[in-house]
DNA sequence: TTGACATTTAGCCAAACAACTAAGTATAAC
DNA sequence: GTTATACTTAGTTGTTTGGCTAAATGTCAA
């Protein structure tokens, strides 16, 4: 069940719920774009995502100097389904999606 | 977030993610058979078990000096779904249902 | 009421963790 | 090459957390 807990451990921060649940309507994410949505330093953000690669939630790609973070669906579509739904309508979630269009639109792909 | 974020850490402890699974497969269980099963302390086991309920993941019942435990399936049916299925192979999981066997046979209901 | 038992609360300690800064690596542009 | 940019790694610090023991609370039984 380690990997279950690793799983759980992942999402029991509130940052990296955030992004998790961003992945979701979002397909990619650049860790420039974490930074700025979750206003915390680029270190910072590199471990959580790194927390989240370990625990196989999410994949990354990298491009250049970017590094690109997407989820990996079929690590626990169900449950990425049930955190979609019952956050779906979460202020904090809708103020994150609003966010991120601005953060997408003057930052790179 | 915060209600689900509370249920992710809640879930995010080796001890009470065993203790919510077991819960799936028996109904209800009395603190004691958590003691037994976990092999903690019963003040430990005390604090596990009210972070599970103020998550709102179980719900408990007092009978006279005992406190019985059973898990809240409609808060978060397609997650405990999702884990029942997942971990009903794990061998810890299977240990654990074994376990169960004995100590609800020789302890009080 | 007194004693025994089941659980909770309080207080302590060590390990885990999230945040930061600073230094290191890698890549693109000049 | 050199510089700037994007990210990672290392090291530090303050907070959270899981465990324990001891003391408190609540309940049954004699």
């Amino acid at each position: 069940m380690n990997k279950h807990l690793d799983m759980m451990k992942a999402l029991s921060d509130r940052n990296r719920l955030r992004v998790a649940v961003a992945l979701m309507t979002q397909d990619e994410l650049c860790a420039c774009h974490i930074i700025e949505l979750l206003k915390i330093t680029g270190a910072t953000a590199s471990r959580h995502m790194d927390v989240l690669l370990r625990a196989g939630l999410v994949q990354s790609r990298k491009d250049g100097r970017w590094v690109h973070y997407k989820l990996n669906r079929t690590a626990a579509a169900p449950l990425f389904q049930w955190l979609e739904t019952e956050l779906q309508n979460d202020q904090e979630i809708k103020a994150d999606r609003k966010a991120l269009i601005k953060i997408r639109g003057c930052k790179q792909p």
